[in-house]
DNA sequence: AATCCTTTGAG
DNA sequence: TCAAAGGAT
């Protein structure tokens, strides 16, 4: 037992040191920080692909944390496991007099703070949480009776009426090195000793591109540009500060600002509707008979539909970790409304794959083309995976790329003819509401 | 005691 | 940015 008291801040999706809300905190409190970061073991044991490109991501930036840590004669305490256990065993090693985190909203990241809150308070360490990730949290804007909002459009103008330029000012970090503990560097684990292998994926830079968010509503719909930013990844695991691309979106460009203010929209849904998680937003849609055929799914999956658009999306996620949103709208149409599957499968097949995955966004999104979650697309509006690509990729150029066999007899047959489909689709939505209707009128 | 002005701290 | 606290008169 190190015997030094001392402040310990816990890095979750905040894999940064500038501008960091907790850490800040941390900093400023009256013992040395120890920086810990922990390969949860309770996630990491889950994943299926043992190339899977997110624990690689991870692995190098807490790695790079660690490196600039060294630099100031400090260092990143690293372990693996479950974080309860983890706890227990920093607890014997250190003094520990206070724990710094920042807010973690998924349902199962509060049930593991809860415990781990718990676990502290059993020896009288506080558990100190701030808000980081999102510029408003919880019910920092809601109606003027309290409630949350469920539609978008008045949620987002309660929003920048609340916005003040105090809202984005930098937590700083830097200045305050000197308040890290100093010690021997401690040891670091390398991919292949926590079970990964490299993925082979390159990943976007951390660096807003101010072109593209110039010109983002000219470009983002069209595949073949490089319209969108693909920070995605960062916002999942903080590598960047929602605080300054904030900042960033308010002087370059509105719609990429309501991009970001949709995040934040699902994130507070979450929060406020946890169930959404497993179940449909409105109720009534959970009636609907879903055909979940697991042969059609496969296809889907693989990108075999015989649809180009689609087709082109699963195989750049597949291949990438990144599919673009346009496309990412279309597919996820296609499986719910052509195939009549389930909308959960597909989210949980995105939620494998994509490396910006998260659970709000991807849950909400995915409720949003089903047309059962909280200002959805109307049931009735079901994409034309033809007239899409006719529109957005005319020149055939994102297609092209990802299906090299397009065109020639290798290329598969629309496995379902459109028209068909759609007229099944409405069937199904009508059915399974009319139930819903019915079953609420004999109340 | 009341008011005005400056400083501090919040997210 | 804003409101509350503190200090000065």
């Amino acid at each position: 037992m190190n015997s030094e008291p001392i402040s310990i801040f816990w890095f979750r999706r905040d894999l940064r040191l500038e501008d960091n809300a907790g850490l800040h905190h941390a900093l400023k409190s009256k013992y040395p920080v120890l920086p810990l970061f922990i390969f949860d073991t309770e996630i990491l044991d889950k994943l299926e692909n043992r190339q899977d490109a997110r624990v690689e991501f991870i692995q190098k930036t807490v790695s790079e944390i660690a490196q600039k840590l060294k630099k100031n004669g400090s260092a990143l305490l690293v372990k693996t496991g479950n974080p309860e256990v983890v706890f227990g065993e920093v607890l014997q090693e250190y003094n520990v007099q206070e724990v710094y985190v920042n807010h973690d909203y998924e349902p199962y990241a509060c049930q593991r703070d809860e415990h781990i809150e718990s676990l502290l308070s059993a020896k009288n360490i506080p558990f100190f949480t701030f808000k980081d990730q999102v510029i408003f949290e919880k019910a920092e804007v809601v109606k003027e009776d309290s409630k949350p909002y469920s539609v978008y459009t008045p949620y987002r103008k309660k929003w920048e009426a609340t916005l003040k330029p105090f809202h984005l000012k930098a937590y700083p970090v830097l200045k305050y090195t000197q308040h890290f503990l100093k010690t021997e560097p401690l040891p670091f684990p390398d991919l292949k000793s926590l079970g990964f292998e490299p993925a082979g994926i390159k990943f976007p830079s951390a660096k807003p591109d101010v072109e593209i968010i110039r010109q983002y509503e000219k470009h983002r719909d069209f595949p073949a540009l490089e319209g969108t930013t693909r920070l995605g990844l960062h916002l999942r695991f903080g590598t960047i500060s929602i605080r300054k691309l904030v900042a960033f979106a308010l002087k370059e460009n509105a719609v990429f600002l309501s991009e970001l203010i949709w995040r934040e929209f699902f994130m507070q849904i979450l929060y406020h509707f946890p169930e959404v998680e497993t179940q449909a937003f409105k109720p009534a849609y959970d009636n609907i008979k879903w055909r979940n055929n697991e042969a059609e799914f496969q296809r889907w999956c693989k990108g075999k539909t015989g649809f180009p658009l689609v087709d082109a999306g699963m195989r750049q996620m597949n291949e990438t970790g990144f599919m673009h949103n346009r496309v990412r709208m279309v597919t996820a149409s296609f499986l719910v409304k052509h195939l009549l599957i389930d909308w959960r499968w597909g989210e949980a097949y995105f939620a494998e794959k994509l490396l910006d995955y998260d659970l709000a966004a991807n849950n909400g999104n995915w409720q949003w083309v089903t047309g059962c979650g909280c200002d959805a697309a109307p049931y009735f509006r079901i994409f034309n995976p033809e007239s899409q690509l006719k529109k957005f990729d005319s020149k055939l150029e994102y297609v092209k790329k990802w299906l090299p066999e397009l065109g020639s007899t290798a290329y598969p047959k629309p496995m379902v003819e459109h028209a068909f489909a759609r007229e099944r689709c409405l069937a199904a939505y009508k059915k399974g509401l009319a139930e819903k209707n019915q079953a609420v009128s004999y109340i």
